[in-house]
This record gives structure tokens, sequence and C-alpha cells, in this order.
DNA sequence: TCTGGGGTCCTAGGACCC
DNA sequence: TCTGGGGTCCTAGGACCC
């Protein structure tokens, strides 16, 4: 822990992300129309049963768009609203360009999602006079080199940085110091505040509570006895409390891997279920192998066609990062779990981690286990040379199952931490 | 052909041990 | 037959974030 008083954190965030990478992607490739510019939005395929709004343009807030809500909707609301596919190999390369772009400022950079940093200038005065200038600067050169457009909020901790970047958009910067809380952050409805949600928020209304200015006036005992240690967090977040690390993110405190798919029908028999699984440990064990971790714990989850949810998981009495022994812990957690339901998502996540070095096999398994080892190794090697597809399961051919679900990032990074 | 996918953390209950 | 309490581990589910 630091002392705040001298911490100088920047946040910055991309605006829309999503559209307007997609924007500036089109621009470079040639199309005239910049669809910042227009009500537009990024959404997946209706057909594929992907078909929620990702993001939006400003013009298409003027409509209520939401982001999460169906195409469906959105287009009832704007008829006109012009919908691109998500790229997300695309999305990777610009945030990638973003973080260097940064690195040239500070290498204390959290990248907190693909398209937010935490910055800490702590004790580089002597390199920057002025913190304002600074992010002139870096918003500026992001807008001319990258070709999008960032906020930045400025603060003594990361929560202030956060909530003021959110304050001033797009195409700007804001400070947020202590003393600028009562009259910068106070006013704001107490849902704009970090880790206020959907099941939080008619909580805090029951309570009189509407504003972040009402939350960091209200009495904190009676508080933490309706919302427990939440309360006690969103409390001191609204009073503008909190002092974490800038902490570079790597896979070292990487808690967990997961992929999941929505497919595109329903599956029903249990076969079925079983290769959409494989394919998505395929990927979890690719992944995990790429991080050079091991796991002891499998989960499996699943939705229903009626949106029912539900996991199963199990912790295993060795570490693995076998693809084959993944699987056929999530087949039996599968078999387990499902009463027979059509389901329309499957999930499989990978957690206590503990890196490869030293990774602890049962005894009877010696052998059995530098088989997988030595049969992962290849299969990636390959794919890690010849693409994805070069290689895939004898069980996919004709199946309508994708071999290998869910992105697989060339550049293994974490992506999103609920807290600071 | 309405409803994604990637994360982290917290809580509560039951099992089990001393 | 009745009576405890504390600690840890495991699992399920929910909350939050982008």
């Amino acid at each position: 822990m630091k002392n705040n008083a001298n911490r100088v954190i920047f946040h910055i965030d991309v605006n829309s992300a999503y559209l307007s990478w997609a924007a500036s992607d089109r621009l470079q490739h040639g199309e005239t129309l910049d669809i910042r510019e227009i009500p537009s939005a990024v959404g997946g395929d209706p057909v594929s049963r992907h078909g929620i709004i990702l993001a939006k343009s400003i013009p298409a807030k003027k409509f209520k768009i939401q982001t999460g809500e169906t195409l469906y909707a959105a287009l009832q609301k704007c008829p006109d609203l012009f919908i691109v596919s998500p790229q997300y190999d695309l999305y990777m390369r610009c945030s990638n360009a973003l973080v260097s772009l940064l690195k040239e400022y500070t290498p204390d950079i959290q990248r907190f999602s693909v398209d937010e940093c935490f910055l800490d200038f702590t004790g580089m005065e002597n390199l920057y006079q002025d913190y304002l200038k600074l992010a002139y600067e870096i918003k500026d050169r992001i807008k001319k080199e990258l070709g999008f457009t960032v906020s930045i909020g400025i603060s003594n901790n990361k929560l202030l940085a956060k909530v003021a970047s959110d304050i001033k958009k797009p195409d700007a910067f804001i400070t947020l110091f202590p003393h600028e809380i009562k009259d910068k952050m106070w006013p704001l409805p107490v849902e704009d505040l970090f880790m206020v949600g959907r099941a939080t928020l008619p909580k805090l209304h029951n309570l009189n509570i509407f504003t972040i200015g009402d939350l960091a006036n209200y009495d904190l005992k009676l508080l933490k006895g309706k919302l427990k240690s939440h309360g006690v967090m969103i409390w001191n977040y609204a009073n503008g409390i909190e002092n974490s690390e800038v902490r570079k993110s790597n896979h070292i405190n990487m808690k967990g891997i997961g992929n999941s798919t929505t497919i595109p029908f329903d599956v029903d028999n249990r076969e079925e279920a079983h290769k959409v699984i494989l394919s998505l440990c395929e990927t979890v064990g690719m992944r995990l192998r790429n991080s050079q971790n091991c796991c002891s714990l499998v989960e499996v989850h699943f939705r229903t066609n009626e949106f029912y949810n539900c996991g199963r998981q199990r912790k295993i009495y060795y570490y693995t990062d076998s693809t084959k022994k993944i699987s056929e812990t999530a087949y039996e957690l599968f078999d387990e779990l499902w009463n027979g339901e059509p389901l329309r998502h499957i999930g499989v996540r990978v957690s206590e981690l503990c890196t490869n070095d030293f990774c602890q096999v049962t005894l009877f398994e010696e052998k059995d286990n530098a088989k997988n080892s030595a049969i992962d190794k290849v299969v990636d090697s390959i794919r890690m040379k010849f693409g994805s597809k070069a290689i895939i399961r004898g069980t996919f051919l004709n199946s309508g199952i994708k071999p290998l679900m869910g992105g697989v990032e060339e550049d293994d990074y974490q992506i999103m931490t609920s807290i600071l």
C-alpha cells in the first residue's frame, strides 16, 4: 500500500471501443463513411443466436440503444441502425497498438480490459512537469497515430481516475482529485460508481440513496448491516477511498481460463454435447499451456433453451494442463449435471492454477501423462505454425461443430478483473 | 431468427476433523 | 440415546466488471 497523496494515476478508456475500432478500420480500408457519425452498432448474428448489441455510436445513443440488448429490440427503436459484425482479432490488434504507444510514457501499465488501462506516473515529476499537458499529448497522439479517441481520467488513485474518465467523453481528459470529489463526483447518479450494478442499485434506492453523494454520506454501520462487505466497499469508493496498486497484468496472477459458447442450434444429445465440450477444452488447454500454467479445478456450466443456468465444478487432486484430462473431467461433470434439457450454451473453465514448472502428477498416471503431454505439444506447435485449423480431431468432421471454439489469442494477457 | 463471452470475488451451506 | 464449537475445504450460486 502506498500513500496516495503523491500518486498520479491515469485511467485511459477508448471511447465506444469496438465501434471506434471498426470505424477506423473501415476508413483505413478506403470506406468514406465514418460509422461513428451515424446511428450504428457492433452486433452479433441473430441467426447463430449471438444477436446482441456489443457497442454503439454516439448518434445511436440518442435512440436509446443499449449495450447488451437484442438487435431485434435495437432495430425497433432505430430501423436504420447500421450494424457491423464484431472482429475480435481487430480489437486485439488495436488494443495492443494502444498499449505499445502508452508504454513509451511509463512501464507501469495495468491492462484492465481490452479497452482500458491504468498508468502510474508517480515519482516521474522530472520527466513530466505538467500532467495535463501529458494527458493532452497522449490523447492527441492516439487520435492522430491510431485513429480513435480516448478519455483520460487523472487522480491519485485508480478508482477516482476511472470514475473521472467516464465523466467527460469523447476525446477528453479530466482530473478528479480528492478535493474535487464533492463537486465532480457526488452529484453523479449512484449507478455511475464502479461496482454499483443491476442488483445493488434497487437496494440503494430503497435506502433513499440516489447519488454518489447520498451514498458517501450514508451511515456506514447501517449500510454494512444491509449490504455487508460490498456495502463497505462502495461506501469507500463513494468517498474516494481506494489504494490498490497499478499492477502489471500477466499470467502469473491470472486466476482461471474459461471458454464458452452459444451454439447456433440446441444441443439435445450427450454425444453432441461432449463434442462441444471437447472443442471448448481444446482452446482452454492450449491457452493454459501457452500461459505455462496447470490447473486443479475444472468447471462445466450450461444454459438451457429456457435460459436456466447451472454449473458444476470439481477439484482434481493433481495439477494438469492436458486437454485429455480436462475434457474427461468435464464430461463427467456434464453427465452428472445434465438432465436432458436442450442446451443453447455450454462453457468450460479451469482455475486453481499453478505454474507448470513442478506440475505434480499422481504416480500411476505418470506414463499416460507423458503421452498426453507429448500429443498436446505437437498439436500446439502445428497450430502455432500453420494456424488453428491445420489439425483437427476426426470427431469433428461433418459434425457441424467447430473443432476449436472461442477466440484463440496470439497474445496471452489477463482480460479483466472485477477488482481494481 | 429476442437474450454474448471473458473474467474476479464473495457468501453460504455441508462435510469433515479435532 | 444426549450435548459443544471452531477451523478448513469443497461446492453452488450470485454479484460485479468490460
